[in-house]
DNA sequence: CCTGTTTGCTAGTTTAGCTAGCGATGTGAG
DNA sequence: CTCACATCGCTAGCTAAACTAGCAAACAGG
């Protein structure tokens, strides 16, 4: 699949690919902490409704354990944040089909909604850059983006 | 620079490249909290220290100011973040060359070998991802990905 | 069935964020 | 040049959000 190039050349433009996706998280840091600021929210719930948005998107349960996992902050203090995100209206803790220690947590409508009204913005914006590229490159990129999100995953 | 292809597998292959750079922002998020973990920090002073490292590496010089501005939280609360990376060694105040009311902060080599030990198995797991592309596919990467950039950090 | 583990919760403590306000420095209008 | 006003980082005191410890209920394996 690869080419054969020089040395010297490839490390280059790898170096440059990873300085350019260090200069993505930067800015999508950045996103986040706007985001957080204007629906006055604080960063750790905002990154739930992060989470939530993504894994229901994938069709995944996401349980309050799941929740404490992806941020690393303890059970007891996302207990605290679910009820938080609950009295808000964020979100509404399920029973979970099997387990009956567990349980679900699952989006609001007005939360999806507030969501993508803030962020939908960037996201019109991304997908313009998305279309400055045509199937065959996106194909590369989408390959990429991938296998870095597996490189991430699976080192973690 | 774009092909021609049809309106709607042109929109399939865009959206589908929105998911996998949603699908990235989540493991980022999760590597993030991950090192959070290992480096026994909170989730705004690690924050920091990412800032710090890729604006280091650019050559610009971060105030005060700029951390909070970053974090979207009060000068006040950054203050005594910065107090508390500066009392772990993690960082120093130094004196803006040119204005007097501002500080520039800059990282310790301690904070830089730490950050690095613990980023750095990330690292080569990435850039063994990107040394399987070929340089005409790494361009076309980071040309992607600094356009999404922009359009994240013009839309802020 | 019974032992050990997992899940989510409460209670109480510690940490990290916020608002208000200040001194020192920089900036711009007259 | 002067003087009013904005900006930067700080302190003090308060509120919010994290932590540890410990528990009951529900699973899982021997």
């Amino acid at each position: 699949m690869a080419e054969v190039v020089s040395t010297s050349d490839k490390r280059t433009a790898v170096t440059d690919t990873l300085r350019s996706v260090q200069t993505l998280g930067d800015a999508l840091d950045r996103m986040n902490s706007g985001m957080k600021g204007d629906m006055d929210m604080n960063a750790s719930d905002l990154a739930t409704l992060r989470m939530l948005t993504i894994r229901e998107h994938r069709g995944q349960m996401v349980s309050p354990h799941d929740v404490a996992t992806h941020l690393r902050i303890s059970t007891a203090s996302t207990t605290k944040l679910i009820d938080r995100l609950e009295k808000s209206g964020h979100l509404e803790r399920r029973p979970h089909p099997s387990d009956g220690r567990a349980r679900v947590v699952v989006l609001t409508d007005k939360s999806r909604r507030e969501f993508f009204r803030h962020f939908g913005v960037h996201l019109a914006a991304m997908r313009q850059v998305a279309a400055g590229f045509d199937d065959a490159q996106l194909e590369t990129i989408v390959d990429f983006l991938d296998q870095l999100t597996e490189s991430i995953t699976t080192t973690d």
